[in-house]
RNA sequence: GCGGUUAUAGUUCAGCGGCAGAACGCCUGACUGUGGCUCAGGAUGUCGAGGGUUCGAUCCCCUCUAACCGCCCCA
């Protein structure tokens, strides 16, 4: 028999990996905090039709990545309802955000979400079927100003400094516009025409994406397709005059903020909500994922989701792409391990009790504290202390009757005699 | 979902159709209340799982599972 294991795609996050997960968490909920973003919890499951709706029936994340069931009816009589594991947040958020009638309130609702998500893929490095998200919307009312293009470019240059404050080297944000619904679909039209007297010279990838999905075509990697692809039309020839002006006035307003971008005319989104402006952060790093955060505006989504008009821009971050991006950066060097301030080491079992008490005192002064064994021969209660604490307080009868206690200091090999009422403060004391 | 590579000790990895190996780590002692350095000794394990070929399989064959790489797609 087989001893069970985590489950295909999902893993366990260990210390000290997670002392770097909680550190990402805390950098992400500091910037939103200062751009007054709240955070949102929605629920890890949903009702299936949200996401169909919401993401888009057509596209591969709702069409062959949910993991949906048919939950339980109560009663005989009650239909059985089918519900999905959220495989993004974006949805969830817009039906929170139509469910608490959070537009009624006039302002501009700015949300953030840490959270699991769920899709299920063949799992590569940098790619989970169980994995994080680090998000963020700005939605509301056209009247609250959710339509404007700096909340685009605010958005971006939050991303910016949210990148550079973790400590992330080397990131490129690449932008496009894809217009609005209507300016997609003339563009998808002009693509197919364009196409058609090409398509048989390119390659069989390119043959299929023409067909399903034009608008794919232009992310082929095939050399010998790159010249055709160049001649091909670009998705800012279709922009109306708005579309082009929300644009100009977003890359306009990053010029002044001195936040640096690539156009990249052939960026396109793969899910259906996605309108007029559309960005990814990509970083060398990450091999075929090189996607660290993707977003982009979604002026139609609450709407679709049978909602007031709402127009919004959000993005996801993979929080675990931000992990092997950062490991790789450390170069496991700086990965010091978390050290306790002091290990307690009682001298015999009979210590054990006070050593209890000495060690309550000291946490609840806010010391860090690793408690020892009894048993353990004071050789071995050091070797563990070194490995897991900054110095070592011995506690044996003398220590008991006297009151004053015996310390060692690991790195500067200084061992002092120390009266327990000073113990915390000279313990805190990093040079002791 | 498709193609490729891989799977041996806690970890990183050698290995061979005939007794399962190294390094690091771990445990014990030298050192009875003093770690690191050193020395001596010890345990590492269903060789990913299941089946087949063979006198004999960790090794060859098949199936499965998983990780990694690429495709697809995406965070």
């Amino acid at each position: 028999m087989s001893t069970l294991k985590a489950v295909r795609g999902t893993r366990d996050l260990l210390p000290p990996e997670t002392a770097l997960w909680n550190r990402i968490e805390a950098t992400a909920r500091d910037v939103f905090a200062r751009y007054n973003f709240g955070e949102i919890r929605t629920p890890v499951f949903e009702d299936t039709g949200l996401f169909a709706r919401g993401v888009g029936e057509e596209t591969d994340i709702v069409s062959k990545e949910m993991y949906t069931w048919e939950d339980r009816a109560r009663a005989q009589s009650e239909k059985t309802q089918s519900l999905t594991l959220r495989p993004e947040n974006t949805a969830g958020v817009v039906r929170a955000y139509i469910e608490h009638g959070l537009g009624e309130s006039g302002l501009l609702q700015k949300l953030y979400y840490i959270g699991p998500q769920f899709r299920r893929e063949r799992p590569q490095k940098g790619r989970y079927r169980q994995f994080s998200q680090i998000g963020a919307e700005v939605i509301g009312p056209p009247s609250a100003g959710s339509e404007s293009p700096l909340r685009d470019a605010e958005v971006l240059e939050m991303l910016a400094t949210l990148l550079d404050e973790l400590g992330i080297t080397g990131w490129t944000l690449e932008l496009n516009s894809v217009g609005s619904s209507a300016d997609r679909e003339r563009y998808n039209q002009a693509l197919r025409a364009a196409l058609v007297p090409v398509v048989s010279q390119m390659c069989p990838d390119c043959q299929r994406r023409a067909e399903t999905n034009p608008l794919r075509v232009l992310d082929c990697k095939v050399a010998a397709d790159q010249p055709i692809i160049e001649r091909l039309p670009v998705i800012a020839d279709s922009l109306d005059e708005e579309s082009k002006k929300h644009f100009a006035a977003v890359t306009a307003a990053l010029d002044a903020a001195g936040v640096p971008y690539t156009l990249n005319h052939r960026l396109v989104r793969g899910l259906d909500y996605y309108t007029r402006t559309t960005f990814e952060f990509t970083h060398g790093g990450l091999g075929a994922q090189n996607a660290l955060l993707g977003g982009g505006r979604y002026d139609g989504l609450s709407e679709m989701l049978g909602g007031p008009r709402a127009p919004g821009i959000g993005f996801a971050i993979g929080e675990d792409r931000l992990v092997l991006t950062l490991l790789a950066q450390l170069d496991q060097k700086a990965a010091p391990p978390q050290v306790a301030d002091a290990f307690i080491a009682p001298l015999g079992e009979g210590m054990n009790a006070a050593a209890l008490v000495l060690a309550r005192e000291l946490r609840h002064q806010g010391l860090w504290i690793e408690l020892g064994e009894g048993s353990f021969r004071l050789k071995k209660s050091f070797e563990a202390a070194d490995k897991t604490a900054r110095q070592i307080v011995i506690l044996g009868e003398d220590e008991l009757q006297s009151g004053i206690l015996t310390v060692k200091n690991f790195s500067t090999g200084i061992q002092s005699k120390v009266p327990r009422g000073e113990l915390a403060v000279f313990l805190a004391e990093p040079a002791n």
